[in-house]
DNA sequence: TGCAAGCCTGCAGACCTGCGCAGGTGTCGG
DNA sequence: CCGACACCTGCGCAGGTCTGCAGGCTTGCA
């Protein structure tokens, strides 16, 4: 797995030694982009209070939401259609209540360790 | 701490209970928006890609951030203006040279436990 | 059956962001 | 003194995103 040579055609560099181990680091476009896309998600206050509320409180129903993180109705919904989209929640029906919860391990970890497990 | 009961009223709730324990979750608003605002940061595949390449690799120069990470010099100095108003990177010269590292803890560690720390 | 609640969708507007290009400033080497 | 290099800044464009409002659809209760 080496990527590095390629790209370096042509480039002046300070230190090339070191370049090499931040292509390394850097890794496959992919991933990067793929937490991008995760972060991205996390960097609505509306999206991250919903999230925060679903991680510790557990399965929520759409109005429930909308109350607890101050938005309106279909800003929840549109929120949770994004969410749902990613595969970071998943709704379940119960009667004509939908009732939502975190499905993705990652962002959950996320939350914990990062907005959670700091009193700052 | 019981900011709960002032936004409820006039609002229908499915579980009232439950929307107390999630406004609970979501705490403080600027905390919130705080945490949102340091995701936003970790949004962007090129300041993604510079912050992991800083982050593993330590101190880099610009030209070699913007090799490492395929962007133009440019792209790479306002990602860092961004970077360093959040107080996220700092940069420290060195003749005609100025090499950037990471300074926000929380920001490592989310690195670490998040993009790092999962195989995939 | 009729009505209301819960949830979703579409549309329009404003807003913000990221990028490349061109040009500027400060520094090192001949 | 002059050129080259490293880095920074302003401008304009393209693209996406958030918001609010209005309306539709399904479900449950009387």
């Amino acid at each position: 797995m080496h990527l590095v040579p390629a790209d370096r055609a042509g480039h002046r560099t300070i230190d090339g030694h070191r370049v090499c181990e931040a292509i390394a680091a850097i890794g496959d476009t992919a991933r990067v982009r793929a937490w991008a896309d995760r972060f991205a998600l996390l960097a609505d206050p509306g999206r991250l209070s919903l999230l925060l509320a679903l991680h510790t409180t557990g399965p929520l129903a759409v109005t429930d939401l909308a109350v607890a993180a101050g938005m309106r109705d279909p800003a929840v919904s549109q929120a949770l259609r994004l969410l749902r989209a990613a595969g970071v929640v998943a709704g379940e029906r119960d009667g004509r209540v939908v009732r939502y919860r975190l499905t993705d391990p990652a962002v959950a970890e996320v939350l914990e360790h990062g907005v959670l497990g700091r009193p700052e």
